[in-house]
DNA sequence: GCGATCTAGTTGAACCTTCAAGGAGAAGTA
DNA sequence: TACTTCTCCTTGAAGGTTCAACTAGATCGC
């Protein structure tokens, strides 16, 4: 499935439709491109439902139990936490709302700032991290470190760098520092 | 964020909990690991937000628009649209039905099997997709192959055929011939 | 100090995904 | 034929995500 796929002129070259000419994916660039979406696509739904299995929550929500376990006193900012996930802050309220429903995190408020909100991992969240973690490196590895040949890992972590990179939402204006 | 982590025994060596002692991901493991989730949920995120501004639906369901532009007289089974798009039945069961109310695909039933149903794509489903194919690749492109190299584009081609062809939710039992 | 503006975080509604359950037809077995 | 089993697809409920709107507190400019 996926992308561009509507070439229907063939080729790549002249002129048609409004605006400029579409720079459609060559064939090798469509391969590529429908094996990253199945590939990502399949191993997100593995380990969503591996961790849901194993330790009674989402991938994403594991995540966060992770970085808030190697915080400072187990506890970070509402907005850091966000950051740190690359999720939506909204998302990360209502992620937070569910995990302290658990008794997995709690809540504070930021001594010095009256707006802000420490969330924190507790005992409890900790001990489920604990239990899940093996079986959880476990699966990573069976789906990708135990298959990829160590200069296929280093590839990869180029590659993945290079696109985060290109999309870290930092600035909008980052790259126009003219604007202001 | 992610994975492991709870390595609080440092290193990697000796036995401890109950079971084998897991095989905790190395540093560098770790850190291609953390680039990977955060680059594959920032260019999804990226897409989904594209495509609802400019097609009103998320990547996923542009991905079945496209596989049945593709197909014979754009038409296809559902389970092969599912198995093509590699998410569940059920899932694209309320897809379809929810482009089936933009007017964008309709459903027939399968002459040969009355159990089954095509979906195809209509004229007006076919005229979203032109509209917005050249947006789509623009944005695959400006995320990830304009920035990387035809070497990088080749390793990663490999690199997520490993990992698709580890999860291909294939026959479970598929490696295991002996047992029927 | 004071108003405009910005940031931190939450909320509810709409939408999407998952999961378990179920109806109906096909296919295998005898 | 009758029975079991399997496949195709759908459904509803529960849970997750997105988006826009909103409160409250910080910060900036004067």
């Amino acid at each position: 499935m996926n992308t561009a796929s509507i070439n229907e002129d063939g080729a790549s070259g002249t002129a048609s439709g409004s605006g400029a000419e579409p720079r459609w994916l060559t064939d090798r660039e469509q391969r590529v491109w429908r094996s990253y979406v199945h590939a990502t696509m399949l191993l997100e739904d593995h380990l969503d439902r591996q961790l849901q299995r194993d330790a009674g929550m989402p991938h994403i929500y594991y995540g966060l139990l992770v970085q808030l376990s190697q915080a400072p006193r187990r506890r970070m900012r509402m907005t850091e936490l966000a950051k740190g996930a690359k999720i939506t802050r909204s998302r990360l309220s209502h992620a937070v709302a569910r995990l302290e429903k658990n008794g997995w995190v709690r809540r504070e408020d930021c001594p010095s700032d009256k707006r802000g909100q420490n969330a924190y991992l507790t005992d409890e969240g900790f001990e489920v991290l604990r239990r899940s973690a093996p079986g959880h490196v476990e699966a990573v590895r069976q789906a990708m470190f135990d298959r990829l040949t160590p200069e296929q890992v280093d590839q990869l972590g180029s590659i993945m760098r290079v696109v985060a990179d290109a999309l870290e939402p930092s600035d909008p204006n980052a790259d126009l520092p003219w604007l202001r």
